[in-house]
DNA sequence: TGGACAGTTCGGATTTCCCGAACTAATGCA
DNA sequence: TGCATTAGTTCGGGAAATCCGAACTGTCCA
């Protein structure tokens, strides 16, 4: 037997909850005979008789019983579905399955995807972490409805994906109190030998911060790096060195860990993309956060504007 | 839509999940018409489309993932059953559902129940709780494998039951230290005006303790009455009266709630029964039950064999 | 612009399913 | 004890579903 048969299935599990052939088949609206002959069938099938006549009366064998719970199951999924269906797609919460990069930080995640939340219909937000390049099969597999990443699509892949540039937000440094004062006189270049606890080698941020800093001759101490960001501020909080946010949504957290900026850098910036795997996504809640960019810093049409303790790039 | 159809069911969730007709058809065995025809009645059935044609391949709508997803659990589940039922009879456990009425005494089914542990057979115990009646009706119904009851099962009922007696055990009486010193002696006049918590009027416990009581002209002082064993016990621990007990496996219990026995009523018995649905009962776990009744004291021949404190009757 | 690929439409064959009629077994009542 | 009643089975023929191959349509890629 390769696949359990459903519509047998359907007729022993009648027959169960009624209690009769008869009475099953009046539910069924299907004579006698043709019940008694998929019970047959479903015993042949399964190897074993899953009902015992007891007088005049059918009682449930150990393996009907079995048989019965997994039926139990198996048909309130289907009525649950049924229902679901006939209730309409406007009542169903609009399901929309974002992946992030693994680098990718959270805070500025939460910033994006705020436009989801339609005001029109109820959302039901999966979000999937991952690296890039699984999280772009499984949006080639229409697993994931969009991916946001901090760099460009690669462009070798086979894969056919769409890259939607969100903006770009500048460099953030900050740290406790006592250090962000030290910092803070002659930023950038007070940054040389400065502890520093930066993200992972492969994320695009650190990939941004160290050509940054390569270009203005900048060389701080690396004391410690990180994937998990969350990390990366406790640590930060401790005194153990500055960190590099982006500028987006960065408050909150600086707040919660008791940091303080001492440093922007305007020519210093991540960028954030949203991937789909179709050029004009068809799913409203995506379109609705491709379109609102309200939430970014726009990208400067020049480069150069310093702001608080910004500076030029050379 | 009455009933979903599962046949369709399947050939849509394979189709989704292989991500292509032609594949579908390969794994199916079946021709690429075929299950095309199926889907598209489906798809008439649930009144939306469920595929959307994008380029040359298929991608599921949002019904589509909605329906996928409840597939995905429906067709788990069958896949499930059919390992257990190639498993065969002998590799499962053994269900007994057992129905326990509300009044029994949680440590003599405990100690009842205590053959069930086949050592041949893993077991899975059902316990439901529930007043007699209601369990005798879920008896009838062989959605129960047996009920323990206090009584011998109602004479009325057109429910066809069969009564095993399990034997009886002697009344205990017991208290905190302090009160149980006190009524030891001269025990059982001692227990007029001695403060009692007993079981609720409704048990045969306190039925058949009144009885005692009236025969040897005792008049306790009811401090208060219970439903719930547990609560009685906790009460008693409070030394707030003295309380019952059926003898068989009470040392447990007095030891958890420091009570101590200061004096055993022979002549007073809590008998214990068994129902089932057939006189011979084909579940084999439920005859290892009935067989075995060495854990009961024996029902005496004759009253009045005094034991410790104990008493004849008049 | 044509060939390869993916899926659809169509008519006819096959399998499965279903029904009514007759039959068997257990129960209940006289 | 015997007969009516209830519950289920067996057995044909007929209806419905499912299935297949062949021919057709649309998309992609060279």
């Amino acid at each position: 037997m390769e696949w359990l048969n459903y519509h047998h299935l359907r007729y022993f599990w009648t027959v169960a909850r009624e209690g009769s052939l008869a009475r099953a088949a009046a539910v069924l609206n299907v004579s006698q005979p043709s019940i008694s002959g998929q019970i047959r069938e479903l015993e042949a099938a399964v190897g074993q008789p899953l009902f015992r006549r007891q007088g005049r009366n059918n009682i449930l064998t150990e393996t009907g019983q079995l048989v019965q719970r997994y039926a139990d199951d198996i048909f309130l999924l289907g009525g649950e579905l049924l229902n679901e269906l006939a209730a309409g797609p406007a009542a169903r919460a609009l399901r929309v399955r974002v992946g992030l990069t693994d680098s990718f930080p959270r805070l500025v995640a939460n910033e994006i995807l705020r436009p989801l939340f339609l005001p029109e219909r109820p959302v039901h937000l999966v979000c999937r972490d991952g690296k890039a390049e699984d999280l772009l099969t499984q949006l080639a597999a229409h697993r994931l409805d969009v991916v946001l990443a901090e760099e460009a699509p690669p462009g070798n892949a086979s894969i056919r994906v769409f890259d939607h540039p969100l903006g770009s937000a500048p460099c953030l440094f900050a740290a406790v109190d006592k250090l962000a004062g030290r910092l803070r006189t002659a930023f950038p270049s007070s940054l040389t030998d400065a502890p520093a606890l930066l993200p992972a080698e492969s994320s695009p941020m650190r990939r941004v911060v160290e050509t940054w800093c390569k270009v203005h001759s900048l060389r701080p101490q690396v004391v410690a790096e990180f994937d998990d960001p969350a990390l990366m501020k406790v640590m930060a909080a401790e005194g153990r060195g500055f960190l590099v946010l982006p500028a987006t949504a960065a408050s909150s957290a600086l707040k919660r860990y008791g940091l303080h900026v001492f440093g922007v850098a305007e020519d210093c910036r991540v960028r954030f993309h949203a991937y789909t795997a179709e050029r004009r996504t068809s799913h409203p809640a995506v379109a609705a956060l491709l379109a609102s960019k309200a939430w970014l810093t726009a990208e400067p049409e020049e480069h150069g504007r310093p702001a608080g303790a910004g500076l030029r790039s050379s």
